[in-house]
DNA sequence: AGCACGCCGACT
DNA sequence: GTCGGCGTGCTC
């Protein structure tokens, strides 16, 4: 019998495909290898699933050799292997890209081998692997030689100047100022005053930024319980019967098969602590004691929480043993850091969504902060969730999960009300006596317009603001809108200026003000209400918050021709600017996606904690982050627009903000104030927000859920169509709604289909949107109807139209 | 997804 | 006559 080998292939196909292993390379293929294949006429790059001899279960006469073997050590590790296996199988995502995921890039050391090995010869085809180190720099620095005076001219002389003033330099750093770098440097080498060498480039410096250790504060008692729960379960599941901690390269040699009897015991989380009770530091010793154990941890954080702040804390405790996985690496550093996990070297790594799939040594812990956080689902490709999936992979792996949160997912609640987490409280914040800031709802039906004239900086609003600056204190204003006018509206007959590719209204920026360039004569806009004359529109852009598209206001209306264009509502930008004119003596900034990428985001906020700030306006990313000790004020401009949404969680989704967005508000010391401006005060994320109950809103949620039949009551997968042509996509919907009604578990309606029907955005980027929602009581009979549709969209349905499975949706839009 | 093969319109 | 449009079939 052959030697055959599963193979995934970075194709959108679920299935994997069967090679035959050629002799030479018999005992070397083994599962989590990528390996180099012969794909329907092109040279893929595929990863073995399994290796067995065995008869094969196709015609024989099909199956082809692989074509070379890539890693000698598999790229996946048995543990990881098997977890994205379930993973895609849990998803209906295709294998090949589910473990493209995972895979790291391709060192270069590995794709000379397979050229030598003819491989490789003219399609150099790796698909999108990308290829990564042994790439040589060549550096040159100043010798101690000293040269006669008056031999050296020219640039020879300014370089050698330069070496000696700065130390050694790349040699194309040298380039980029001095055209004859290369052979001035040659010269001086030829007379010993200055010496080259070649070497690879140092990788990313937050590997060997020396950090000062921290010393572990007391906890506690709270955080020590917390602690020791989760010390007692990492001691129970690493305890008899497990293998020692395997040496590197040992890792995969052990099976996938899950660890031995799992022991009883808790082994999943929820710690709830309000914020500033201390969650890090519990972190920070449940990693302590999986080291201590010989296993590695994984910690999972939302992307804008990822911040040097927050690394520095874990670096100061973990030092080296601390791989950072964030969106800002580059394929080098990305893949620095995956090998130096990989090979054992570091067993601790911390990062975003994308830090789930981490070749973490031996994995003994994972930790998921903020699990609420809508970022931990990834909303394109694989639409995995990170925290969902982290329970999986930790349960799988024999390891401890912990969620944390200061506002649980509801989801979470249920798992503690169902067994499956146990919740773990951390009642008070941990190290400050502040208390809780006191809550004011601004009831925007009673509350007019203030002094500024705009009705969403209300009187109330207005005289915070003045008594925070006249206190020497700061603000924030919270308002999660970008951009200056979220519509613009013809003052004639109406008409809203929407996308022309997506069927929702452009917003208009203004930029900078000085970008403001003087517009033609004819084409300003006469003032309208909306519109007052200091802030007519003047070379601002129209952007879709959806799309690419950015263009010119227009000077009229597209509909009737009127020029009286109106900019309506209130964004960020229009706020930042009414702030500034209603208090002109106070510094105002602003802080949203627009103003501020990741490092500027985190210069803004180091701003205002050093004082240079004393209102920040500003969307989400005002939110999250390091400590405003001086924020006495926050104000929630519009607490509507976040809950008035068509989707089930909007309630709590507005309560996390709130709550969030709310804790910034006096700590240390001072008690803080938090405004909230809403016309809809009885909403109960509202009111429970301003009672600082989490439980109680939990609670309600969970039950009005059960009322309504949404999630965790139930459960739900969301077809997602979209196509170029209208009828296309309603077409393809109609099919499959109709295929998932008629299905067994349809019929018996073990399943309920609602739809089709178009999504609330119904065209994006320039495609007709449409959506089938499926819910469920059991999962069980959810899969099997996707499983029918699975085989629906292989055949029966047009191939312009597209076809997404959303397991457990989040995003309802 | 890619990448072939195949069968109908307007171009040298 | 052919160049090229993209409909559809298949990939171990
Ligand atoms: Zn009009
Ligand atoms: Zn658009």
């Amino acid at each position: 019998m052959p030697l055959l080998a599963d193979v995934a292939v970075p194709v959108p196909l679920s299935q994997a495909f069967t090679y035959e292993v050629p002799a030479a390379l018999a005992g070397e293929v083994r599962p989590g290898a990528r390996v180099l294949c012969e794909f329907h006429r092109r040279k893929l790059l595929g990863v073995v699933l399994a290796v067995s001899e065995r008869s094969a279960a196709i015609d024989p006469s099909k199956i082809k050799p692989l074509a070379a073997l890539v890693d000698a050590r598999p790229a996946l590790p048995a543990e990881l292997l098997s977890f994205l296996q379930e993973l895609a199988a849990y998803y209906f995502a295709p294998i090949g890209e589910v473990l493209r995921l995972a895979l790291p890039a391709i060192e270069r050391e590995q794709v000379r081998a397979l050229k030598a090995q003819g491989e490789l010869g003219g399609v150099l085809d790796l698909g999108r692997a990308k290829q990564v180190g042994g790439r040589k720099v060549a550096y040159a620095s100043a010798t101690d030689a000293v040269e006669e005076p008056g031999t050296l001219r020219g640039q020879a002389a300014a370089v050698l100047a330069l070496l000696r003033a700065n130390g050694e330099q790349p040699v194309a750093r040298l380039e980029e100022r001095y055209g004859n770098a290369r052979s001035a440097l040659k010269k001086l080498a030829e007379r010993g005053l200055v010496a080259l060498d070649e070497r690879e480039p140092p990788r990313d410096p937050f590997f060997r930024l020396p950090e000062e250790r921290d010393v572990p504060p007391e906890l506690n008692p709270a955080q020590a319980e917390a602690a020791a729960r989760i010390d007692a379960a990492l001691a129970a599941l690493s305890a008899p019967g497990r293998a020692a901690p395997s040496a590197p390269g040992g890792a995969e040699a052990r099976g996938a098969a899950p660890r031995e009897p799992r022991p009883a015991g808790p082994s999943a989380f929820l710690l709830f602590g309000v914020t500033g009770s201390g969650k890090t530091e519990v972190y920070l010793r449940a990693i302590k004691s999986c080291l201590d154990r010989g296993r590695g941890a994984l910690v999972m954080v939302p992307e804008i929480a990822l911040t040097p702040q927050l690394v520095a804390r874990f670096r100061a405790r973990f030092g080296d043993e601390l791989a950072v996985l964030h969106s800002g690496l580059s394929d080098a550093d990305r893949h620095a850091m995956w090998a130096s996990l990989h090979g054992g070297k570091v067993r601790v790594a911390i990062g975003a969504r994308s830090a789930l799939f981490a070749p973490v040594p031996d994995l003994g812990l994972i930790l998921v902060d903020e699990e609420h956080d809508g970022s931990f689902k990834q909303e394109e490709g694989v639409r995995y969730h990170a925290r969902d999936m982290a329970l999986l992979r930790a349960h799988r792996a024999g390891a401890v999960c912990v969620l944390g949160s200061a506002t649980p997912s509801i989801e979470s609640v249920a798992l503690v009300r169902r067994g499956k987490l146990v919740e773990l409280r951390l009642p008070e914040r941990a190290h400050r006596e502040a208390s809780l800031p006191e809550v004011t709802l601004v009831d925007l039906r009673r509350f007019g317009a203030g002094p500024s004239g705009d009705p969403l900086i209300s009187l109330p609003l207005h005289r915070a603001l003045e008594r925070t600056l006249a206190a020497k204190e700061q603000a924030i204003l919270f308002l999660n809108r970008r951009g200056f006018a979220p519509s613009v509206v013809c003052g004639s007959c109406g008409n809203l200026t929407t996308c022309s590719a997506c069927s929702v209204a452009l917003t208009y920026h203004r930029g900078r003000r000085r970008d403001a360039r003087p517009q033609a004569p004819a084409g300003a806009p006469a003032p309208g209400p909306a519109a007052p004359l200091d802030e007519r529109p003047q070379g601002g852009l129209l952007r879709c918050h959806y799309c690419d598209y950015a263009g010119p206001l227009p000077e009229r209306c597209g509909s009737c021709g009127s020029r009286t264009l109106l900019l309506e509502g209130l964004g960020t930008e229009r706020l930042e600017a009414t702030i500034a004119a209603s208090f002109p003596e106070a510094r105002v900034a602003r802080l949203d996606r627009d103003v501020a990428g990741k490092d500027r985001s985190q210069a803004i906020l180091a701003r205002m904690r050093e004082g240079k700030i004393d209102i920040l306006v500003g969307t989400q990313m005002v939110t999250k982050g390091h400590d405003l000790p001086n924020v006495t004020l926050v104000g929630v401009v519009n607490a509507d627009a976040a809950l008035g949404l068509p989707d089930f969680r909007a309630a709590e989704r507005g309560f996390q903000l709130l709550v969030q967005v709310a804790g910034r508000a006096g700590r240390r010391d001072r008690p803080g104030r938090v405004l909230i401006q809403t016309r809809n005060p009885e909403h109960p994320a509202i009111a429970f927000a301003a009672a600082h109950d989490v439980p109680g809103f939990l609670d309600r949620e969970i039950r009005d859920r059960e009322e309504v039949g949404y999630p965790p009551a139930t459960r739900l997968a969301l077809i997602r169509i979209d196509a170029v042509d209208e009828g296309v996509g309603r077409g393809a919907a109609a099919r499959l709604a109709a295929h998932a009604r008629t299905c067994p578990d349809g019929l018996a309606r073990r399943v309920e289909v609602l739809g089709p029907s178009a999504a609330p955005i119904a065209r994006l980027r320039g495609r007709y949107r449409f959506r089938v929602l499926l819910r469920a009581r059991e999962r069980g009979p959810l899969r099997g109807t996707l499983a029918a549709l699975t085989g629906l969209m292989r055949d029966g349905i047009d191939r312009n139209a597209r076809v997404i499975i959303d397991v457990d949706p989040v995003a309802m839009l």
